[in-house]
DNA sequence: TTAATTTTGTACTATTTGGTACAATATATA
DNA sequence: TATATATTGTACCAAATAGTACAAAATTAA
């Protein structure tokens, strides 16, 4: 319970990090990167960090997609969950530029990863079946209430919504303009009556 | 018009050069994998290909999409187009397991290089766009004939198509087996009638 | 004040990276 | 057969990579 205190602070540092690997992807950035990013020297980083694979892990872990939170926050809120649906992706198509370029984290480390490291696919693949499985409440929700009419099993229309999702952070990139993209999420949200 | 005789054939090792950059991405591919999945030598490849980069070039522009290449086929036998469409994403989700693995070649290439390297990420884009081509020529033959009786949008539909292409590309890698994938598809095709 | 403890800065290292240099080799043509 | 020409194999290289070693610095507890 001594020693020399630490010159930063680890969330801070780590959320440095999130962003560079969100951009970039883990094979891309290298350690020097983070370094740089993060300001801190290489043995603060491997002190506190363990290595390169061992900080993505971290970060995948405290990841918080900050979309998916304002959906939460949108349905502890009382708001009809179809509504709270529609607004999230409502709110993807007007995200600014750089978001669009950026995707989602957990997508591209699915999409990178597949076939280089199988573990850190599977926990990216993990925060995918989280975000699904909040979908299918809603779902459920909303078909309870008689807020949703259609009676499609409630499996199939959030693993629908979690596959719009993955198509549109790459679409997103091909339009990275609303006047593209939301026509296009209209369609889609079409299902959801 | 002399000297000595290619002891390779450049076509089979560009195949397998765009099936090793397929299934690990442009980083995680180094040029002595390359050499060792190609059966060449350093000599022959920067001889022929000049470098990495320029063979990854090669590799997209070469690409042409088995899956694509078989709904263009299905629509020249003169069948329906909406079927063929069906039959497209029907063949994806009863893929085999590899494929669902590896997902869409130009897809992962935007993922991975949409902030690292542009010019490559507008290479593949430009394959994504020359697909949506195709879809959207479809629906306008399909409306056209009266085979798709909704009136939406062509280029709407054709870009909801791609993004479902894309979407499915990384939901196959959460669930790689038909009996998830089908139905989702199934709710997917909804839309077309 | 000293000892124990932890973090930090600097120098170093082994491996891998993409790529070159260049001579040896194998062919077509003169 | 000799020569021009193109491909190939081997050795080499500089830079970048992830990670270590270890002493110096800064703190708390005894």
């Amino acid at each position: 319970m001594a020693g020399r205190p630490q010159i930063f602070s680890e969330e801070e540092a780590l959320g440095k990090a999130t962003q560079l690997f969100w951009s970039k992807g883990y094979e891309a950035t290298s350690t020097d990167d983070l370094l740089a990013a993060m300001s801190i020297g290489k043995s603060s980083f491997y002190n506190t960090f363990k290595g390169k694979r061992e900080l993505f892990e971290k970060v995948i872990e405290n990841f918080v997609n900050q979309s998916v939170a304002g959906l939460l926050k949108d349905t502890e809120a009382g708001t009809d969950p179809v509504q709270a649906i529609k607004n999230f992706f409502r709110k993807l198509a007007n995200s600014p530029q750089n978001m669009h370029q950026k995707g989602c984290f957990m997508g591209n480390i699915v999409v990178e990863l597949s076939n280089i490291d199988k573990p850190l696919e599977s926990m990216a693949i993990k925060r995918l079946k989280k975000m699904e499985q909040l979908f299918q409440d809603l779902i459920i929700k909303a078909q309870q209430s008689g807020l949703l009419k259609s009676n499609e099993d409630p499996v199939v229309i959030a693993r629908y919504l979690v596959t719009m999702w993955n198509g549109l952070n790459i679409t997103r990139r091909m339009y990275p303009d609303p006047e593209r993209l939301l026509p296009l999420v209209e369609m889609q949200l079409s299902v959801l009556k």
